[in-house]
DNA sequence: CGGGGGTTTGAGTCCGTTCAAAATACGTGG
DNA sequence: CCACGTATTTTGAACGGACTCAAACCCCCG
């Protein structure tokens, strides 16, 4: 099932709700019609690519609904899940920055729609207010912790703990808090995904859910999880030294 | 031992011979007088910290000479190499940027001189001229693909495999090839930072290195290494099934 | 209803960790 | 220059987590 698109007038940047949450709400009133007449909007459905890895990018995409994975692969063919984005998010920049193919693949894990930003409109808008260049830096810089961040848990928690950190972070996002105080979600991606997430075997990602199944920390069934004590996971973030 | 400071004319940011490999180069004269006049230099002794994690930077440290190790320490005082930095490579900008804390540390690996910028001249300058800023989100940008790959790495190489591959990316920066056709080098890290850097213990590093001694593959005294062929340590680097 | 991917479970193995102790290198002051 | 205390590195033995290979299961979709 192919992409659907809707050119200039069929949606407006101006009216966006997204706007003012993402790294374009530095822009003035002209800059912003600028932005509107370079933009298309993409209804894309699960499973869909947005763009792949090795491609040069064209543009820019603006997340204004969704979930969308942030993939690499390796030299094997193993697909590693880096990052999950949202709405506000603005995606594919660095390839058109700098020329080169894009270093990762980005791919709706539900209906999403995603706005394609001409490259031609991207340079003007650098060009024009100096101040989206540093939002895009600030945002860059963030998403670098975050990076670093996961390396270090990656360098000192134990599968275990990865999942739990994992699922806490997932469930902050996607959780609702049910009457009795437990906490449930629909989890956004496999488990084949979760495992490598966190850098774990699939197989082993599967037992660990076994065991917090029955220690009565986590209940899964399907994409369904439920966690009567949200606390409980939080003890599992126990690091251990390395080095 | 304390740090050695030089201010304003005696040394001279206009005739530094990394300025034109580092970000600094889009300044025009002007600004680089600007530059010149915000700056102090500063030479570090090995071990010496240049920030530390959790201080908010006064500034950004541009180094001209030396190796500075960024580290991140967890909840329980592990410290996690991130990151070597190299002449030309600007540091702490994040921090001035967003007016947060340091989220790493940074320490010299040796004697280092490393000039430190006014965060007023630096925010002086990228008012002045766009181009910074787009500088520092390339780099930026460079940084997070880079830890991108390693997160990769960690999730698919074993031990081993990452050690193989630090080993190749550090002689290809310290590694000199001698007449017989072998790669020796001097590491600029302890084994311990060997070990936090690909996510082990210091004791699973030691045993990886005896094995590779006992193959012939890789021959360690001290911090000088000797590698016969090259192509062997290559081989070390296959990417197993993940996820 | 028949695939086919995703998931679970099992058994066996290996890698990497843990804890402990010895050996070595290093920096400092005498 | 050497003695000493400290930190780093090496090595050992035992354990456990995570992986491999394999088979069965489930569920969704065509």
């Amino acid at each position: 099932m192919p992409k659907t698109s809707h050119k200039g007038s069929d949606f407006d940047c101006v009216t966006c709700i997204m706007r003012k949450h993402s790294d374009w709400r530095v822009l003035a009133t002209d800059e912003v019609d600028l932005l509107a007449r370079g933009q298309t909007r993409y209804s894309y459905q699960s499973g869909e690519s947005i763009y792949s890895m090795g491609q040069v990018g064209n543009g820019v995409h603006c997340m204004c609904a969704g979930t969308v994975a942030i993939r690499r692969l390796d030299a094997e063919g193993n697909s590693v899940l880096l990052h999950l984005a949202y709405p506000g998010d603005t995606l594919g920049y660095e390839s058109v920055l700098t020329g080169e193919p894009h270093r990762c693949s980005a791919e709706a894990l539900g209906p999403a729609k995603v706005c394609h930003i001409d490259a031609r409109t991207v340079k003007q808008l650098l060009d024009a207010n100096p101040n989206l260049g540093l939002q895009f830096l600030r945002r860059t810089a963030a998403s670098l912790d975050a990076a670093q961040d996961k390396l270090v848990h990656h360098a000192t928690l134990s599968n275990r703990a990865k999942l739990a950190h994992l699922l806490l972070v997932l469930m902050d996002r996607y959780g609702r808090e049910t009457v009795d105080g437990a906490n449930t979600m629909h989890l956004p991606v496999s488990r084949r995904d979760l495992a490598s997430m966190i850098g774990a075997r699939h197989e082993t990602v599967s037992r660990i859910i076994s065991r917090l199944e029955n220690e009565g920390i986590a209940f899964f069934s399907g994409r369904s999880v439920r966690v009567p004590h949200i606390d409980a996971l939080l003890e599992e973030i126990r690091p251990q030294l390395v080095g």
